[in-house]
DNA sequence: TGAAAATATTACAATATTGAAATACCTTTT
DNA sequence: AAAAGGTATTTCAATATTGTAATATTTTCA
């Protein structure tokens, strides 16, 4: 993983070096803005740190342009700002904005926690789902009960069972689930829902005739059972 | 799109309503964090603004669970804090921490920003990847060439082509093919790449022998041609 | 309660996916 | 050019996944 730190000061740069480091970045260090409108690094960039002392009116739209190069996280540091260049940043695509004085613990927590963001976008990184002491790990489709082995889902049963977990405790009609599992094929039916549903009790619940996770609501849909 | 809002006093709460609203939110509010411990709203919430006064080693812990059952955006409002309690709420899972006294237009900017961060993070909805004229469908695991049919691929072949495609223009050794694409099964081989790869060729090259999309580097790995 | 509707269960067939092996081909190096 | 190592291609078998249908059970409502 990748950081370019734009630093205009050498103290200050070391410090937030350590901290991207820290953070599990490698750091690449650019001492002006100005030259990442000519050249861009060829490595991937993952994350963007910005420290100045004055920005201007002229740096909100450098970062608009880095934005339309870069979906990674880009935070800001600086001296106090008025309101309306906060705001300017924002739009122009920044993710975060520290003033200075900030404490060196603080900032790296909040790097960590923009990393978890953007990182979590990749399709092999995305956090697992826990419910009722379910847990649905989304990138290797894999479920573990509590005090259970893991079982692999198939990709239909994970597509039905993301659907009900992500709305835990409400009722979702049989036919919504159809689309949702099946959408974007536009083959399956109501049918089909039923053996899915049985497929996946099998899998994940303790006594599949009494069913803790998966319940049936006759005539309305499928829900997944709340946690208390 | 749904926010809910935990909030205790009523002047701000007005406030942040209209701020959320503005950011074309839907608001449910809440008075008390703790009920949500209990009773967790119906609808799927998209935005969490948790608005406090004076939170506690308590308030923590409650975060660090609904972080467990969402992945949509945590904002915290608070009194000024310690730089240790602040570093606990980003590691419980908050997105963005403000401290009073605040800007209402800066609040709205934070808000804005974190919702382009946090849209399309659904597993549904996850944005299709396009380079060299090849685009991914993330969600539908379908893979469109420009003037072409689209194709469905299997799950190992949308796995080597997510981790090609992620990474335009370098070549990923193909031990870290191995890895990316049966890590989490466990099983998985040199031998079993090249077959894998052929198969992807097969779906998605105009001429399976040369190439343009997926290239070799004897030796080396693959690599996704990238787009000038 | 009893009929109708909805759902559960089971078994099986069709298909899709994957792993494995054998052979042909290409690259690199000497 | 020849040998060695790596890669491509094809084919086949094992397995996994999904669709279908037939029957049993449960739920709903008159």
């Amino acid at each position: 993983m990748q950081a370019l730190l734009i630093s205009e000061y050498d103290e200050e740069s070391d410090v937030l070096t350590q901290i991207l480091q820290k953070a599990g970045l490698s750091v690449e260090k650019v001492r002006d803005l100005s030259i990442l409108t000519t050249s861009w690094p060829e490595q991937p960039v993952d994350f963007i740190l910005i420290a100045l002392g004055s920005p201007n009116g002229q740096t909100v739209k450098v970062i608009h342009k880095i934005r339309q190069h870069t979906a990674s996280a880009i935070m800001l540091i600086t001296e106090p700002l008025n309101e309306s260049l906060q705001v300017d940043y924002f739009e122009a695509g920044v993710d975060c904005l520290v003033e200075r004085p900030y404490g060196i613990r603080y900032i790296l927590a909040v790097v960590k926690g923009l990393l978890r963001r953007t990182q979590g976008t990749s399709l092999f990184n995305l956090p697992s789902l826990t419910q009722a002491g379910l847990t649905l790990d989304q990138s290797a489709r894999i479920v573990t009960i509590e005090n259970g082995d893991p079982v692999r889902l198939t990709h239909l049963e994970f597509r039905l069972l993301h659907t009900l977990i992500t709305n835990p405790g409400m009722v979702i009609p049989t036919e919504n689930l159809v689309e949702y599992v099946w959408g974007y094929s536009g083959t399956g039916d109501r049918d089909l829902v039923r053996g899915l549903v049985q497929r996946l009790r099998s899998k994940i619940e303790p006594d599949p005739r009494q069913p803790i996770y998966v319940i049936t609501y006759p005539g309305l849909g499928y829900s997944f059972q709340k946690h208390s």
